[in-house]
DNA sequence: AATGAATGAGAGTTCATTCAT
DNA sequence: CATGAATGAACTCTCATTCAT
């Protein structure tokens, strides 16, 4: 790459590149201690031009939690699109998707899950991103409840909202997830996978038809 | 109060002005977010005051993450504390307390449970705070976990490690409450209560012995 | 004493104790460094009462200068009334009496040579005491010309301007002290004493009358 | 020079701006009472831009503090080099360029010889300069101390410690400037030259070997 | 298009001084 | 008289953003 992106490919590597400095930057020292210079720095570029691909500090923000939640939508409709499994064993491909996103891309884990910017200041400018991504977050949750009413549906899961189970199922992700971030599970001695595993066959057998 | 608080009790009642009004702005806006000069503006007094009361930003926040922890610790062990109920309606019991933390003080809760500092800066400064809070936040999951354990052993619930079942429990309610907490459940249409009940409900469901 | 002090000679005394402290903490911590709540505290009083006593800091600084000149005058004045010596002795007695002040009493040496406050700002404010303090500079320099102005007239010493001499003999003696306060004699491995005996000696043996 | 400084050359020079804004500052105000608002403001740029240029208040005040010494060592030494006069001579040749250092660059001399910075704060952040400064000042000792050895060696000057004499000289020297510098001759009506020359004077005679 | 020097509005914190008690 | 809580201006230093080059 040259010193000037002329061509448009040119222009999106740099804009790419930027984007990846910033996302490791966010991810190691949180929102307000990533400076503009030391993403740029680690970018190889100047401060100023920033500016030209980027219109402020949130904006950068935003696109980067727009991204993660793109991967994870991803990881997860791929996990979710075995169609010969049971809904159990669906959900547990989309929590091990969920899993993986957050060791794979534990960067966009941090930037989506644990949020360090404040909602204002996300909401305040340039709202639109932002309803991007509420729109993405729903259309996740979505599909973890679309799997759920087929469980139902086949009678593999008792009668139960989908909707509430899906959500249910994925703050119990989030949070799990959470306290490993948090590092609250090591004082206890506890692993974050067995932890998943364990709560979640504790839930989804509280899912399944007694009989 | 006078304009100069010079027995105790006025000094402690500014004590307690100055921090209700930094709750109130880490609540709003996050540690970084929040300036002095704002806590002060909404207490009513000068810049300079803060620092005959406080030491510095970090150790304000510190002691309302420490007095969140103690409210939450004295709900829970009260609601715990029916001797009489079964291993599922004290969960359900401490569950709710949790809830009622929540509620009765979402500005505590916030500063609890998202945490908007960095870790770093939470651990450098006066360590012996920062070990308080953990040490309390182990006590309140023990205190969970103590109970789980009566459920096992009085056959109520299935054989489990109460301390693994203890922490995916409060996993569980710090995921749900933070899906509440950004805003993801009025988009769907769910309220936080009727998603915790549902939860556990399966969760609690799943830990039951069966016949 | 009581906690207000009514008679006269108590005031004394309670301003006596504020500028012992002054003193202390202008000696250890220098002119910026000295908090007035320093001061305060180490003479057991509230900080407003400083004000009762002192118009400002500054005042208190050049009142300390002040007493410390008069001390120097005084011990200076004892030194030399040895009648009955020689010129050159009594030169000897009052260097003895300089370096005996620095070593009795550093903290006013400190203040009166080192001047840690910028000259303007002595003068700005109040410029009587100023005037008072190079008053009183000034007779210590005279008494000190009148000596070899006697030296001269006995034959002792040869025919120069006591004024010039005396003047001589004093910067030598600051600028001596002063490469002892900063340490750069440690360095050197010179003691202060042998480098004053020695300078003096020359000079001393340069005024006397050639044979 | 341009509103922004692209070239080296144009860093270099805006540096230096700095710089004599802060040393006129200091020497005007001295340290504690310089701020970098105003070095700024006297230097026509923002108080932002001091930060690029240096790293602190006191950095730039221990790099004032080397480049007076660097210039008074080149003065010395070019002084000091006529390798045809005597030891006398040389002497008075060191002490006139420490005069003429002293008129050429008072506010270099200020800096160097008062000092208005607590010891302590020179010496805690970043010490190597502390060190460098030390060392220049030992260097130039070094050189009026090899000076009058070779007199001693000669049989110009009497057996004397070349060290003590030496440090003795600067101490005078550095006494009577000082004196002048706090306006205590202008009040006897003595000027510095005449008074250097005396004391310098009495001090060589008393240094002569006699006969 | 790219640069990076410059800006200036704050940030947290200190402290001489005031004044209600 | 004495107090010490309160003030608020001033300090050093940071950094998102701008803009001359």
């Amino acid at each position: 790459m040259g010193r000037r992106a002329r061509t448009e490919e040119a222009k999106q590597a740099r804009r790419e590149l930027i984007l990846e400095a910033a996302r490791d930057s966010f991810f190691k020292l949180g929102y307000e201690a990533t400076t503009i210079e030391r993403i740029m720095e680690a970018a190889g570029l100047s401060t100023g031009t920033f500016y030209l691909y980027f219109k402020s500090k949130i904006e950068i923000y935003k696109i980067l939690l727009d991204h993660g939640i793109d991967i994870l939508e991803q990881m997860l409709s791929r996990a979710v699109s075995h169609p010969s499994a049971s809904a159990s064993e669906r959900i547990l491909l989309a929590t091990d998707a969920y899993l993986a996103f957050y060791e794979q891309h534990p960067e966009y884990f941090d930037i989506i899950a644990v949020i360090s910017v404040r909602a204002d200041e996300l909401r305040e400018r340039e709202s639109s991103i932002s309803q991007t991504i509420d729109e993405k977050n729903l259309r996740i949750l979505k599909q973890v409840g679309l799997i759920i009413e087929q469980g139902v549906h086949s009678g593999e899961f008792r009668s139960l909202d989908p909707w509430l189970a899906a959500t249910g199922l994925w703050g119990l992700m989030d949070g799990l997830i959470m306290l490993a971030e948090r590092n609250n599970l090591r004082t206890v001695g506890i692993e974050l996978k067995a932890l998943v595993k364990h709560s979640l066959g504790l839930t989804l057998d509280g899912m399944r038809t007694k009989n």
